[in-house]
DNA sequence: TTGACATACCTAGAATAACGAGGTATAATA
DNA sequence: TATTATACCTCGTTATTCTAGGTATGTCAA
């Protein structure tokens, strides 16, 4: 990552459906768009990014299917309607954390 | 936490910091007031602030000394200068971070 | 006065998450 | 043909937080 690691920690998943929301994906697309996205802040790893896919699609949050993408098939995620209430719920809590952050952070500040 | 503790993950340290760059605080009494100052978003755990603080005093970013508050000896810990500048890096690591968390999140939003 | 609760500091072990480093295979290009 | 980019994957390490405990003191009500 360009940041912290550390901070990267809760954010990464709904990173990915935040990107999958807009169409699907195959995962080194993704690793791309994430990364033109966020103006080179997050190179997220391949070693992060299957582990999350994976996971996603066992919570049946995303759903895979093998598509032939530009004469080469590729493991395609689309997010489904539970993935899409799911980030609409991870987006909240992310405003809230972000914004009890800057709160502590600006205290005294005028 | 009352948010996901995963989303904690790297900006304990910095609000600790940020929370003893106002003035000097005894362990207990940060962990209060960084849940009043978040109002209530933050609720952290002894067990994870008394290690953060040994830590930052192990590489000198803060300071301790037992001193007597209300009748009763506690372990002050106040930051330090090598502390202060450290807060300052982090502060614009976190405003990058969380700017680009946006960028990502409201991709394609008018 | 005695028991309960808040205060105050601490540690060990478990759980989680991200990364680094590796593996495998195909397509493009020099 | 060799190298590089693409594409998917897994395992072990590291970092961070929490849970759950331990110890001790002060306060306050029954």
């Amino acid at each position: 990552m360009a940041v912290d690691k550390g901070y990267m920690s809760g954010s990464s998943t709904m990173l990915v459906l935040a990107i999958l929301a807009e169409k699907p994906y195959y995962g080194y697309e993704l690793i791309k768009t994430l990364k033109q996205r966020s103006n080179d802040t997050f190179d997220m790893k391949e070693g992060t990014l299957y582990p999350i896919l994976h996971k996603l699609e066992n919570d049946a949050l995303v759903a895979s299917s093998n598509q032939e993408v530009s004469g080469r098939v590729r493991k395609v995620y689309a997010i489904t309607e539970k993935g899409s209430r799911a980030l609409a719920k991870e987006k909240q809590e992310w405003n809230e954390f972000s914004m009890a952050v800057n709160q502590v952070l600006t205290f005294g500040v005028v």
